[in-house]
DNA sequence: ATTATTTATATGTCTATACATAATAACGAG
DNA sequence: CTCGTTATTATGTATAGACATATAAATAAT
């Protein structure tokens, strides 16, 4: 049928999505092992296994050892999403940044911050609220949790000239996490800040961070109305 | 200083990770080549490239060729979130799934969707508003346009008893596509199909779908209240 | 001094081969 | 017929070696 061979993984991945998208492999079904794909293909089994692994990883196959490798019946679609640094992300729109520290105190934190935190009730944390400007208009409302134990750099910086976002990801290991999207209505405080009517939508990112078993930081984004994350997928 | 040798790309991986953080290679600081880690490392370059373009991958490494590879000066966060069926997101919670078809009409879209969708002015469009329920409550409102240019086979389809969101996961090809998150108010419209109050911040994705150079589908999905998208990061 | 050309180099990828590992399927003992 | 053991098999991954390719740096030409 296809004299052709595919002699790179971009192109075994192509044909392979192509035989799926023309469900000549159906959702459910087996496809043909790596070494006969290999010899149909005319490349070797390293260049087949390169393409669906890939492929596996965007979550169009599901591959088990022994069992071999089928469609995906639900193939789930992952988007990725880029996290900038808030500053990078408003220069890059071709905004002028601008940063304003609101409070800093080091305080024993609300009952549902302990919690998320996993931390000993009577703990002091660095408390920060600030906000992002872009182009001298309210962008995002951050609202932040810092555990000095876990950072005892942290009691040295002020915060005035350099965000905590920022300072963060200088100071701080690459480390785990979760990230949680969601929507809020405007309560005054954001309202205030944000230069918005109260109520009105907003979109937010709630960020916590550990290193190990403790954790960092916690944080509340609270984005100004119109705000949008966007991905390819 | 390190007699072991790292064998496998997991602890490869694994030991560049621990120099980064211990910042023995800073941001922005060129990292060995791959033949002199391999040395080092005691294993080959091939396991070395693997592990260092994980990390690439992931954000905290950025590569180029003849120049070799750095620790990225702004680790951008890669948060990889999960699209599921909204069926399976509602039963995977363990709640009772039910769908409800609210209106479906051929017609002419408003400029917005013609313009995103990238149609003819006159070009109709399968228009679907519908509503996906957890335990009889409203979950998410999905208003929804589909090319039957692109998809013949929806003219036979009523979704009545299945959703266009499921029924086109299981007969469309896996495609190309934008997603964008974002947050509304609730209007009249929302409040009433979502039973929440008017005015009610509200977490929306809008979703378009490609196949080659044609768009097959635009859906605006608008969760109800205290919808929250999460991920390990 | 500026621009075009060449060269050197680090990453990108393919190959063939080998062994590891998970998991199914076949087998055998009770 | 059921349970535990063993064999089989497809994927997972390591290796050495080779060539491809982008591109920074050096060199030559203008």
């Amino acid at each position: 049928m296809n004299e052709l061979s595919y002699r790179n993984w971009q192109a075994v991945q192509e044909e392979v999505l192509r035989r799926v998208n023309a469900r000549m492999w159906k959702p459910g079904e087996l496809i043909p092992n790596e070494v006969d794909l290999a010899a149909e293909f005319g490349c070797s089994r390293a260049t087949v296994n390169r393409a669906l692994q890939s492929l596996a990883d965007s979550g169009l196959l599901d591959r088990k050892r022994k069992a071999g490798t089928r469609v995906a019946l639900h193939p789930v679609r992952k988007a990725t999403l880029e996290i900038p640094v808030i500053r990078r992300e408003i220069e890059d729109r071709g905004h002028a940044y601008r940063y304003s520290l609101i409070s800093s105190q080091m305080i024993v934190p609300p009952h549902g911050i302990v919690g998320r935190m996993q931390l000993r009730p009577e703990d002091k944390l660095l408390h920060l609220v600030c906000v992002h400007m872009a182009d001298g208009k309210p962008y995002v409302f951050e609202n932040r949790w810092i555990n000095p134990r876990v950072v005892p750099d942290v009691s040295e910086e002020n915060f005035v000239d350099q965000s905590p976002n920022e300072w963060l990801v200088e100071y701080i290991p690459f480390s785990s996490g979760d990230i949680r999207f969601s929507a809020m209505s405007a309560s005054r405080l954001e309202a205030d800040i944000l230069a918005c009517n109260e109520g009105e939508g907003l979109f937010v990112i709630d960020r916590s961070t550990w290193s190990g078993g403790e954790a960092i930081t916690t944080v509340r984004l609270v984005f100004a109305p119109g705000y949008q994350m966007y991905t390819d997928i």
